[in-house]
DNA sequence: ATATAATCTAGACAGTGTCAAGATGGAGCG
DNA sequence: CGCTCCATCTTGACACTGTCTAGATTATAT
């Protein structure tokens, strides 16, 4: 079936949103066309419209792909650290800067409002729900080891993502100002937002 | 010089800009092309590129128009509040929340990273610069009055900037658990995460 | 094996950003 | 005042975009 001489290319669906997430990493948000897309998928301009509705349709498939990586790395690291509450909360948080600044241009995809939410998009609305129950995890067990305020888990994981997402995207932004980023690196700049939300010391 | 008739339209960039802002918050991000702008100013498709090098150089001054009024709210609230810390810090962040949910288009385009920003747009780095010192004033009478922790000013505005924003910019994404907006609204969620941050109780 | 539906191609259309050539007229010079 | 220069604006063109239609190809189910 994925035989590339075919006519039928057989696992088209994928392949362009392969191809999507290739050229976003490298040509960046506005090299994304769905003629590109198809080009680099080997197959014609309109190909496409056989499996996404729309460019939005496909733009919203390579948010969900974004998304799932980062849920990936999010669960890897609270299992890494499910035991030390004191390292996953700094540890949980830079793996989403980490993928925030190796994956630039997908994480502005996911968040910078390039799809409107009018259409359900369920799968990607779905991998969104399941990364923030991670959130929720993370916060769950920082207060029950008394890191973080005890309080309804909910409103307080929605603070720390807040937190952690204004902060890289203001970073990414060029936003945050000079003056600062002299003297301090991202991790430190990290730390320092966490102190002021935990209960005890973070480093 | 403001003549209608006239061939020479004698302030086109700022109603270039007008226009603009206008399409944006009428019909959206992505209705706004160079030739709609160009025709609701009454001017041919390309009069535009005598007074911008760039798409890009439109929608940098756009997004400038939209942090100056940004600040301005912000500096308004400031002066209403500088006695009273207290109720300073909630009503400045709520302004920064009914800013980017009155100009939700105009907010998505200041910071979604629409664009790139290589190119100095001197004119927008100033404005941002200052709306940032405004925060950094908050936060330093915040952190006189015993509201919010001592330390670094410029760390701690950014902590609190960061806060604000990425709440905000979740909200307008549609990433806000609906199990949470059931039961709080948007003030409430702010307060909460305020309380997070502050030695003091705020409401 | 044949019909039906899924998949893909080719062509067309209105919009898009951008550039080049030329028209227009205001500002500063004599 | 008259003339020149130059910023401003128009017209036309180009390649590229998303999307639609009609038709070709092939997998799948009967």
């Amino acid at each position: 079936m994925s035989d590339k001489e075919s006519y039928h290319h057989g696992d088209l669906k994928n392949a362009l949103v392969a191809a999507g997430v290739e050229i976003l990493a490298g040509e960046g948000l506005n090299a994304i066309s769905l003629r590109n897309v198809a080009k680099k998928a080997g197959v014609s301009h309109s190909a496409p419209y056989a499996h996404f509705k729309d460019k939005q349709a496909l733009l919203a498939a390579i948010s969900t792909e974004g998304f799932k990586k980062l849920l990936a790395q999010l669960e890897s690291v609270v299992s890494q650290y499910k035991e030390q509450p004191e390292r996953l909360l700094p540890e949980a948080c830079w793996v989403y800067y980490q993928f925030a600044l190796q994956e630039t241009n997908i994480f502005k995809m996911m968040f910078s409002g390039v799809l409107e939410k009018e259409k359900d998009y369920s799968d990607f609305v779905e991998v969104v729900q399941k990364t923030f129950q991670v959130v929720v995890e993370v916060v769950t067990i920082c207060q029950t080891a008394g890191i973080l305020q005890a309080g309804e888990s909910q409103l307080t994981a929605m603070t720390l993502w807040a937190q952690i997402h204004g902060m890289i995207s203001l970073y990414l932004e060029g936003q945050i100002s000079h003056t600062i980023l002299d003297q301090h690196d991202l991790r430190e700049i990290l730390l320092y937002s966490l102190n002021q939300l935990a209960l005890v010391p973070i480093s």
